[in-house]
DNA sequence: CACCGTAGAGAATGATGGTTCTCCCCGGTA
DNA sequence: TACCGGGGAGAACCATCATTCTCTACGGTG
């Protein structure tokens, strides 16, 4: 087995197991066993395990924007794609996999030990945050807005989480609706007093 | 040492462990050298770690919840006391032992594994919205914002952990303030309407 | 065919940590 | 004083890993 395909099936096994278990809950033999991988070739790969959930969350951030990105860029409109973002919380939320966001997850269990995972999750974030400030400046709303978006997504995900139901991204859908609204009202107001 | 006593150093010792520094990072003798409650007694007063844990989030939420409350009665005005509440998170968050909410925390690391401290978060969350909810009732706002609102909440909590800031209880502030001048608008409306 | 490096299976190692057990002391009681 | 039960200190026990090591097989190469 090539050294490349052993790292994705060592990492498509680490992210299943990882993020529907948590980290600690999940040893390396089982990483093995549902890779088929051997222990020495996975420590080959990943020094340690703290490197395997490094990679896994890095690889998992990378294809999760893809795939939020890729949804996004079906509107044309840039102020639609905005809520787009909420669309697509919506359709992950609902995928019988979910649970939770991999990084928030991943923060309580490992942030306050692994200096490692914790890097990954600011970046991640601090990733989605940008992403999302881009989409608020495309449409031309007020760059706070971005902000609020921000923490109602990030509200939405966490209690879909907890809940163990879709229904928080309708509602935070709503809440940028309205958000919305509002921020391009005051746009045109400020556009029509400056 | 009268058996009350203990179980209250116990519970001081494993909340502040525990919370600080995850649960699985905090061993059993972590929590006996701790409280100075012998491994014997912490034993007899909960029958196993996890109890310990389920013990430490409910007395946690009970005080959590309590000391939210204590804040936002300081206002009469029913739709002062909603503002509060974020104004509260803010000063949560600027605490220097501040390390993000202790629950969204506790159910990334054990959410998956104990079906004891998943009920616990599920309860805690359930209570602080159902509480929300009452303070919205109260201003006369219309229900929805109460889930807008819990949703900002939430979003600032796992944001201020995460990026160890209490900058986004100001933004999820503002946010929320917009989402009650708006609904206070369309209750208006409403009420002129009915 | 003989050699060699790599890989796998799975045992060994070592540490950690939840839980229990042993042994001893002390305070209360007849 | 002799007895007894609860309590503490800390070792013991046991399971669970992360990580490493051993042994064997195999595919390529001269």
């Amino acid at each position: 087995m090539d050294s490349t395909v052993a790292r994705e099936r060592a990492l498509d096994a680490a992210e299943r197991l990882f993020y529907s278990r948590s980290v600690h809950a999940v040893g390396m033999a089982d990483v093995r066993d549902a890779s088929g991988v051997s222990l020495k070739r996975l420590y080959q790969l990943f020094p340690a395990k703290e490197q395997l959930v490094e990679a896994y969350l890095e690889r998992r951030d990378r294809r999760w924007r893809q795939r939020l990105a890729a949804y996004a860029d079906r509107y044309a409109e840039p102020e639609r794609r905005v809520v787009a973002v909420f669309d697509w919380l919506g359709e992950w939320f609902a995928e019988p996999e979910f649970h939770g966001c991999a990084w928030i997850n991943a923060y309580g269990e490992l942030g306050a030990t692994s200096e490692l995972v914790a890097r990954q999750v600011r970046r991640h974030k601090a990733a989605f945050k940008e992403y999302l400030t881009g989409l608020v400046r495309e449409a031309g709303l007020e760059r706070e807005l971005a902000e609020e978006l921000f923490l109602l997504a990030e509200g939405a995900m966490v209690t879909a989480g907890i809940t163990r139901s879709p229904e928080p991204a309708a509602h935070a859908r709503r809440a940028a609706v309205r958000a919305i609204e509002a921020g391009r009202a005051s746009a045109r107001a400020a556009a029509g007093r400056g």
